[in-house]
RNA sequence: GGGGGUGUAGCUCAACUGGUUAGAGCGCUGCCCUGUCACGGCAGAGGUUACGGGUUCGAGCCCCGCCACUCCCGCCA
């Protein structure tokens, strides 16, 4: 430490106020404040110090004549972000010095005595400028997330989460639910994602797992006569993340007795409600749309509509069912569609960026990606030769086509065509908006209920059905005799809850009659009874002894608190989050352990590591 | 597992087609400055161009490998 620094005077550190609540009024009188040197401008003759907390910050003015030369000396080399105490007395500014950036800005401290309480080092990013601090690459900010955390922007972020936290709670409080916890050492369930594995020490070869949510337990919770079930729980998630995923997470975990899919949708609209009015001071509207599976992908090609700007997907199956352009008529008499979407104001798409759309196209499946231009009165296009003016006229008509449209194209299986023009759909968005041409309002959020899900899709490679939610999800109850007859006709008592194309929760009514839970897991998914036995034998026991009918929901709450802080990766709501391979960089977790650790716990670890990567000091 | 992007001073970035001693702003250090609030002025320090190879008379730039971060596909019942 620099000496000179610490500088005798009373260590109270009972502030008097903090560093956003002083005006005028307070004139006159002495305080304690206490915080971070935010920022020092130092006159020659008279210094100014900007003292900075959590609530905000407060000019402080040191003049040598008020003060000891070694005191003010001192007060002269003070790094930023170094912590200090100051007492001093509350005066108005002079005339002309008012700050209006700020809430204190018509006061100052005129510092009598201060103490550093810890000096701070020269810091790695600057924390103090909004404009640079958010440039800052991610990996520094991840490794000294406590000087990150230090902007007002992160505060405000974490301040958000904790009000949602609070307001949820208090209203599911009101709706009659039971806050339980469940545990977190939980059994293998190897349906779904991959599991984090807990290592039993008593018993060598045996594990827990970190459960990837609370599913069965909340609804043995139900058996257990609970009722009403609520819990913001963490859930764990082995699988690969992204801007919006991470290995740990915390979902709004929730099961309800007695009720029907419209409880859940009346439940969570309350709950959105109120969520949204405290931290954004909104009102939604209520009831939301509720749009069927089938409908979501016809018209905008994903079961997560982002339905805040139009571009949806045309249906031409029928006009080119007999067409001359063999691979339109080819997919149609394979059973397939052909699907088509009017990207507004594309026309002017470059070759290249035609090629970038196909490229996507086919990385995630398509054949290729068809598509006219109309510019300067002309349609340009590779394959519009092949068109008859009856099929023209009914692409005009239908699509509202215009001068300046790009037209784009899928012809495929049903899901497949809308899935690829849903996702170029979604693409087509983005670059219109790079360009200027769309613009979304960040005050608007489109609230649907996706409902009538498939309850089943079929694994081509493995030849079997499996469940498109989770096994416990209850069909329609009219579709109930087709489960064994046509299980791909089966809906689901499934419903996702969206908001401007993100998938912000889903639940379903549960399977309460052990009958019917047996019929899936033997004869639909094809799980021996052995397995079903071994893995799901307590849930089934549990239904015989009175098991109310139930159902529930999970909302994704850091997605949630980052739809509502404005920002698309959850890792900003998050105070500690991981990197996209898993990584605390902070604390350099996950580690090695020692051997005795290993030993311990029956382990031995037979894949050599690579290097050690080179850390910055 | 696959594809794209990024990596140059403490931070944010620049450096043309491969060509002199790798620059700028901020920050940092020293000096000056009594009303600033992105204070101002002068001077200075600071670089293994992520890392390891290669091509070349010559590499921040080209090639191969590798590491980290990031976005996406697969994956996420």
């Amino acid at each position: 430490m620099r000496p000179g620094t610490l500088v005798p005077g009373p260590s109270v550190m009972k502030r008097t106020q903090h560093c956003n609540e002083l005006r005028p009024v307070h004139a006159g009188q002495t305080v304690t404040l206490v915080g971070w040197v935010h920022s020092r401008r130092d006159l020659g003759g008279v210094l100014f110090i900007d003292l900075r907390d959590r609530e905000g910050r407060t000019q402080t003015v040191f003049d040598p004549a008020d003060l000891p030369r070694d005191v003010f000396e001192a007060a002269t080399h003070l790094h930023a972000e170094s912590v200090i105490e100051v007492v001093g007395t509350v005066r108005t500014r002079p005339n002309g010095t008012e700050n209006t950036k700020i809430a204190t800005g018509q006061v100052e401290v005129l510092v009598k005595q201060f103490t550093v309480l810890n000096h701070a080092e020269v810091l790695p990013f600057p924390v103090d400028d909004p404009e640079v601090a958010n440039k800052v690459n991610e990996e520094l900010r991840l490794q000294y997330r406590y000087l990150d955390l230090r902007r007002p922007e992160m505060i405000r972020n974490l301040r958000t989460r904790s009000k949602v936290a609070i307001a949820t709670r208090s209203y599911m409080d009101e709706q009659g639910f039971l806050e339980v916890e469940t545990p977190t050492l939980f059994k293998s369930t190897p349906e779904g994602a991959r599991e984090f594995l807990v290592p039993n020490r008593r018993d060598p070869g045996t594990f827990y797992a970190l459960p990837q949510s609370p599913q069965q337990f909340k609804q043995i919770l139900m058996v257990g006569g609970v009722e009403r079930y609520f819990q913001l729980a963490r859930c764990y998630r082995d699988e690969d993340l992204r801007a919006d995923r991470q290995p740990e997470f915390t979902q709004v975990d929730i099961e309800m007795s007695f009720i029907e899919r419209e409880d859940i949708y009346n439940l969570i609209e309350g709950l959105l409600k109120r969520v949204w009015k405290t931290a954004l001071n909104m009102d939604l509207p209520t009831p939301f749309k509720r749009i069927p599976f089938v409908e979501a992908l016809n018209r905008w090609g994903i079961d997560k509509p982002d339905t805040r700007f139009g571009m949806e997907l045309v249906d031409f199956t029928e006009e080119f069912r007999s067409s001359t352009f063999k691979v339109f008529a080819g997919a149609v008499a394979n059973g397939g569609v052909v699907k088509a979407l009017n990207a507004k104001g594309l026309a002017g798409a470059t070759q290249g960026q035609i090629e970038t759309m196909t490229e996507y196209a086919k990385s995630f499946g398509a054949k290729g990606l068809a598509f006219i231009k109309v510019e300067n009165n002309e349609w340009k296009s590779p394959i519009v030769k092949f068109f008859t003016e009856a099929e023209k006229a009914a692409l005009i008509a239908k699509l509202g086509i215009e001068e300046g449209d790009l037209i784009l194209f899928a012809a495929d299986q049903w899901l497949n065509a809308c899935e690829i023009l849903g996702k170029i759909r979604l693409y087509c968005a983005e670059v219109l908006k790079t360009q200027g041409k769309l613009t979304l309002d960040p005050q608007r959020f489109d609230f649907l209920w996706v409902v009538d899900f498939p309850l089943l899709s079929y694994d081509k490679e493995m030849n079997r059905w499996y469940s498109s939610h989770h096994p416990f999800t209850a069909p329609v109850a009219e579709d109930i005799p087709l489960l064994t007859a046509d299980p791909k006709k089966v809906r689901g008592q499934h419903y996702d809850i969206v908001v401007n194309g993100v998938e912000l929760g889903g639940g379903s009514i549960r399977i309460h009659q052990p009958d019917v839970q047996k019929t899936i897991f033997e004869k639909v998914l094809a799980i021996t009874p052995e397995e079903t036995q071994l893995r799901f034998g307590y849930m089934l026991e549990a239904f015989k002894y009175g098991a109310p009918p139930h159902g529930g929901i999970a909302l994704g709450f850091d997605r949630m608190i980052a739809i509502l802080c404005n920002t698309t990766s959850i890792r900003d709501v998050i105070a500690f989050p991981k990197t996209a391979k898993g990584v605390d960089l902070m604390t350099s977790s996950p580690s090695t352990v020692s051997a005795r650790q290993l030993r311990d716990l029956h382990i031995e670890v037979k894949a050599a590591r690579k290097e050690e990567p080179p850390r910055p000091a």
